[in-house]
DNA sequence: GTACGTTGTG
DNA sequence: CACAACGTAC
């Protein structure tokens, strides 16, 4: 079972790719984030005609998040309990029906945080409590529970170019990395890539403004996190580079887990 | 000798449209009118490339002329004398050596008017006098001379889908079809269409947000315009209708004078 | 309907 | 750099 997860940067602009996108690697579900379209413009009719399933949380302008799924999506929920945190429509979920019993997933686009000294910051702290509270209670319903999105933040030094100067900006300070390691900790989730390989450097997003001048430059914000129940059955994490070279790409890539359902 | 018009609606983003344009029906000259781009940024390569001469008379976001030639382009005059009526460009002028002599071109791009009561249509009517009065000044010194652009009116009956509707709206009010005639007489200049056809409905310009509505509701409101001294040249005009059904195509297409230009 | 510039966001 | 929205023009 591949479950995907790609902040795809407005769904209308990026349609072409994610359904060649999906052709091409056929996963069993696909988490979106920063999909910047309200419902009722949401391009169902593309993934519905593919026979595929569809949930959807957004809004105008920012953020949005979505599920697609070969199969049937069940008790969707959208945001915390049916509320969103300021008005943002940043988290969805919902179960499958896998082969070894139901797995609940969860697409989330964590707050960027701007600044230090933003107010967008503090949001952003606020959204990993509610997200690690919500966590611990789906958790209790659904022990087979994966968290996929983007989270605005780099794990460790093997998660940035420069630990030393990513460390003075947003998406790598202390606090947000502790944030991080709290979601994790105490929703008892796992990074999926880090159970299976330890490989510096691989990275899922890559931005706009600096890409073009230097190379490589880049972070691994974007995660599948995995309950204790489903440790043993990851198999593999890949982020689909290439999708970063593309024309008009998204500035994210395509972070893939592969689990193994049956037990 | 063929000379030919086109209110390309931004040349930037019709540049594919214009050099496919230009390699399949190989013109001697292409007037352009519309092309919102500022001199500094004009894409000469494309056209030099080919061996082309370029005159550009532009500015930002709106108007702007130019003159794109197989021939050398003498004598090159932006705007009125070298300044431009309320700081737009609007108006461009070159001299190329055809086979019977020189031959003066003149690119206009005529302001819309928006409305009867709009002070843009006062200015519509200022620039048409401004016109009239340089017309007869260049034709004192260049007998063969073409005038060819947009001119925003439609010159008579056959020129318009509706003519009792049009009559009422902009573009088709017996104030503007004077002043076009008034350019015509006073400058001695003929409608090198109507010298040679008199095919009603021969289009130029449908408008975007109707096209898709209701079929072939188009206007003649551009021309070539041809001196006294060129009349007995004038070997045929035609409008390059095709062009309007491309994909992303301008809401004008080419309007292409054929001159014998041997005595 | 199509295009451009500006502003706000990341 | 790239995206969405808004206002403006035709």
């Amino acid at each position: 079972m591949k479950i995907a997860s790609w902040n795809v940067n407005s769904l209308r602009t990026r349609l072409p790719h994610v359904l060649r996108w999906w052709q091409q690697h056929q996963p069993t579900v696909l988490c979106l984030q920063e999909t910047k379209v309200e419902d009722g413009l949401f391009p169902h009719q593309p993934f519905t005609e593919l026979g595929l399933h569809v949930a959807r949380h957004g809004q105008k302008s920012y953020n949005g998040v979505a599920i697609i799924s070969r199969l049937p999506l069940q008790d969707v929920a959208l945001g915390f309990n049916g509320h969103n945190l300021e008005e943002q429509t940043r988290l969805i979920a919902a179960t499958v029906q896998a082969a070894g019993g139901p797995v609940r997933i969860l697409s989330a686009y964590v707050p960027n945080g701007e600044s230090l000294t933003s107010t967008k910051f503090a949001f952003k702290q606020a959204f990993y409590q509610h997200l690690t509270a919500h966590v611990v209670a789906e958790r209790a319903v659904h022990p087979r529970l994966v968290l996929v999105g983007d989270f605005n933040v780099a794990a460790d030094e093997r998660d940035v170019a420069n630990p030393a100067r990513a460390a003075k900006d947003v998406l790598f300070t202390p606090q947000e990395r502790q944030w991080l390691a709290d979601l994790c900790q105490q929703g008892g989730l796992h990074d999926a890539l880090r159970l299976v390989d330890q490989t510096p450097n691989l990275y899922t997003w890559w931005d706009y403004r600096t890409y073009g001048r230097s190379q490589n430059n880049g972070m691994r914000i974007d995660y599948a996190l995995v309950s204790e129940a489903l440790r043993g059955a990851v198999r593999g994490v890949v982020h689909h580079a290439a999708e970063r070279g593309m024309v008009q790409p998204s500035d994210h890539v395509p972070v893939v887990l592969e689990i193994a359902t049956l037990p």
